[in-house]
DNA sequence: CCTAGCTTGTCACTCACTGACAATCGTGTC
DNA sequence: GACACGATTGTCAGTGAGTGACAAGCTAGG
C-alpha cells in the first residue's frame, strides 16, 4: 500500500523530468531543476532514482519482464530464434504506441550517457531472458545425444539473446533515423532475417 | 614526432593507472592518486584522456581498426558472417596474448562504469565495420535483382555486425567466468554457430 | 498520548571533469 | 646569445552528480 504511493511518485517525477529533458535537453537539465519543478529537494530525488538516467529508462525493467513472460507463452516446440522474435513484439508495440516514444528514442540515441544506460538495461534483459532460452535449447535439442556441457548451452543461449537484442536495438535506431517512417515491426523482421542469413 | 611523445605518455599513464586499478579496484582509485603516481597534476591527466574509463579501454579504438582491416583482407566471395568471424580473430589473439588480459577482463566485467564504457567502444567498432559489411552484401547479393533499398541493406549490415560483436562479448564474458580455462577461440566459434543456428 | 518507523530537508562532503589564466619549456629565427 | 612563438603544464576556482549523517515531521499502532 505504501508501495503504491512510491510508484506513483516515481511516475510523477519521471513525467515532469521527461518534460524538461525534451524541452531543453538531458545534459542541460540539472537535477535541482527537476527537484524544483517536482517540489522536492534534490536529495530526495535520489531516494526514488539511483541516477539521473534512471528517470528516463527506469520503467524499462518491467518491460523486460513482459518480454520474458511473452517468451514463456510461446509454443514449446517453436525455434528459439523465432520465439525471441515474437516475444520482442511487446517492445515494438510499446514503442510505437507511446506518443513521445519517438522523441524519447531520438534523445536516447543522441545522448551518450543515456545510450550507455540503455545498453545497461539491455544487459538486465539478457539475464532475464537467457534462462528461458536455455530451457528451450534443452527441450528442442537432441534428447538422447550426450547433452553438450551446461556451460556450452548457456553460451549458446546468451549468444542468441544478445543477437536478438542487438537486432532490436539496430531496428530501433534505424526507426528513429527515418523518423518513424517505416513500421518498426518490419525493421525488426528484416534485422532478424539478416542475421539468420 | 610530437605525436610519438604524446602516445608514449598516454601509454605510461595507462600502465601506471592499470597497476593501481588492479591493486585496489577501479572505483576505489581516484584520478589524483594516479596523477601523483605518474607525477602530473590531475588536470593534465584529462589532457591525455577524456575520462577515467578511457585509461583502461583507450587503446581499443586502434584494435577496432585492426579488425576492420582484417575484414577487408578476407576473400570477397566469403559470406559476411564467416568473414566477420575470421576478422574478429585478431581480438581473440589480442586478448589471449595479453598477460593481464584476463584480470583486466574480470575487472571490466565487474565494474559497471567500465562495462558501459566498453559497450560504447563496441558501438564505435560497429560504425567502423558496417561499411565493409555493406559492401560485402552489395557484392554477394543478387546483382540483377532490384537492389533492396539502401536503408534496408544498411539495416542488415548493422544487424549482422551487432550480432557478431554480441557473440564476441558473450564469449569473452564466459571466458572470464571460467578463468580462461577454455580457449577463447572455441567459445567464439560456439557463439557464432549458435546464432547461425 | 506517546512511541516507533518511515519520509523528508538540510548540510557538508567526495569526486569526476571543465574553463581560465599564468608560468614554463622547447624550438626555430635573427 | 637574445627573442619570440607555440605547445604543455600547474594552479585555482567552479559545476554537477551522487552520498552520508542528522534532525524534524508525518503516520500508524498500542
Amino acid at each position: 500500500m505504501r508501495d503504491v504511493a512510491r510508484r506513483a511518485v516515481r511516475a510523477e517525477i519521471a513525467a515532469k523530468a521527461m518534460e524538461l529533458f525534451l524541452e531543453q535537453g538531458f545534459e542541460e537539465t540539472t537535477v535541482n531543476q527537476i527537484a524544483a519543478v517536482v517540489g522536492m529537494s534534490g536529495r530526495s530525488l535520489f531516494r526514488y532514482f539511483d541516477t539521473k538516467e534512471d528517470m528516463v529508462i527506469g520503467g524499462l525493467v518491467e518491460l523486460g519482464q513482459d518480454v520474458a513472460a511473452a517468451l514463456e507463452d510461446r509454443p514449446a516446440d517453436e525455434e528459439p530464434w523465432s520465439a525471441l522474435r515474437h516475444a520482442l513484439e511487446v517492445c515494438v508495440t510499446s514503442l510505437e504506441d507511446d506518443e513521445v516514444g519517438l522523441r524519447r528514442a531520438k534523445m536516447l540515441a543522441e545522448t551518450p550517457s543515456l545510450r550507455t544506460a540503455m545498453l545497461d538495461k539491455q544487459l538486465r534483459w539478457q539475464r532475464m531472458l537467457v534462462p528461458h532460452v536455455e530451457r528451450r535449447l534443452r527441450a528442442s535439442g537432441q534428447p538422447e545425444a550426450a547433452k553438450t556441457a551446461k556451460a556450452a548451452q548457456s553460451l549458446r543461449a546468451r549468444a542468441l539473446v544478445s543477437a536478438a537484442l542487438g537486432c532490436l536495438d539496430v531496428a530501433a535506431t534505424v526507426w528513429t533515423e527515418v523518423g518513424g517512417g517505416r513500421p518498426l515491426t518490419n525493421l525488426v523482421d528484416d534485422a532478424f532475417a539478416a542475421v539468420r542469413s
